[in-house]
DNA sequence: CTTTGTGAATATTTTCACAGCT
DNA sequence: AGCTGTGAAAATATTCACAAAG
């Protein structure tokens, strides 16, 4: 607890809307790119699954820019939306493993879209070792600290057949990366202060799945 | 409300339970893999980040299979929450899209140890139709229908470019499919009832994004 | 001495319902 | 009429703290 505190009263902003708010984002890019040019709390909640009253909730944590009568301007909350998660700037990520799964990572848009600019991609292989993935050369995974250092990059894709996940997290935490989205089956581990995202999508289903087969959730007391 | 009601009292198991239960479920499935016979509920807390006595609450909604003053057996408890969630049973399920994408979808070990086992896999190129991913026949994707309704499944993954997913998506649930696991970048519709997972893991590393950028989340109030 | 199971307290999130603007 | 912004209520979720058990 400071002694000196600002003597404006601060209300913390919840977690849960910046939960949020990446899949308003995703609703409205897509929105605005189909001419869509104003929305409704109701309309966005319908396409989100999200509660209308939720969404304006979130909202105006930043600002009134709701329009009463019409609904939110799609163009100005996009804007919006990537500045307070900072998506409207690039951010360097680095991609580790050129394979399959690394290719379709590279490939895939959704990084763009969202800021995310692969600076580097490394791979073990020699024979990809100086071939261009989507653009990005690929380069030997020895390398990987040296790059990473120089170029001061925080986030890391880990596409590496599991059993080198947990040395290869080890190795870009090492050379400075703070955030990890681990894309292999294998839970890894990290120092305090590093943000490891264990991407699996399976783990959603598997929610769904009881939610098939079972009627209602309900045990005898 | 039904006039006759069971005459035990029924709790409602909170769904927060098993959204928690695939994250200790991958924990254990580990720990078991590195010949870890039992675990307190506050080393699982540690591995999984979340707090041990929520731990202990999930878990007595299914019976007490906790030991006092040693923790939990794991073998148990993975078979436990593998038959609450229905995977000790295998699921049926479809791939669509034989790309890079669904290459690395079909050779993860995350979907086969979680029940599920993949029926078919479509795809529209005819030089990939009739040859085999992951032990797996790729069959055109016109046929599509006609299998997902003879095998009766339930379940598919799409991992087809973005412009296709939602005539993709229209057949599989016009074909009977109720939960559609969506790995392109485009939002896509389904009727009521039917269950869509729009797997955008950059969703995750916006989040952190932001909360890398600023120390705490606070505006004047 | 360790760890579970749990009542009670706290915090957070969701939802309702409606005043007030356009 | 249609929709936002928001107080207040309700529902959920998290955390503390400790008695009882091995």
């Amino acid at each position: 607890m400071p002694l000196l505190r600002p003597r404006a009263k601060l209300k913390k902003i919840p977690e849960s809307v910046f939960e949020h708010l990446p899949v308003y984002l995703n609703c409205l890019l897509q929105l605005q790119d189909e001419g869509v040019e104003t929305v409704s709390s109701n309309r966005l909640g319908l396409w989100t699954g999200v509660n209308p009253a939720a969404i304006r909730r979130d909202l105006i944590h930043f600002g009134n820019f709701g329009i009463k009568g019409v609904g939110y301007t799609v163009r100005s909350m996009v804007e919006e939306i990537q500045k307070i998660l900072g998506s409207d700037q690039p951010h360097k990520i680095v991609l580790v493993g050129a394979g399959n799964l690394g290719s379709a990572i590279a490939h895939h848009s959704g990084l763009r879209n969202h800021g995310f600019h692969i600076t580097a991609i490394f791979d073990s292989d020699v024979d990809k070792v100086g071939t261009k993935l989507a653009d990005v050369e690929i380069i030997d995974i020895n390398r990987a600290s040296e790059v990473i250092r120089r170029e001061s990059i925080d986030f890391a894709i880990i596409a590496v057949p599991p059993v080198y996940a947990q040395s290869v997290v080890d190795a870009v935490v090492e050379a400075g990366v703070s955030v990890v989205l681990n894309y292999t089956s294998m839970m890894v581990r990290a120092p305090e202060g590093v943000k490891v995202y264990n991407t699996d999508p399976v783990k959603e289903l598997l929610v769904t799945l009881h939610n098939l087969s079972v009627r209602d959730n309900l045990v005898p007391t």
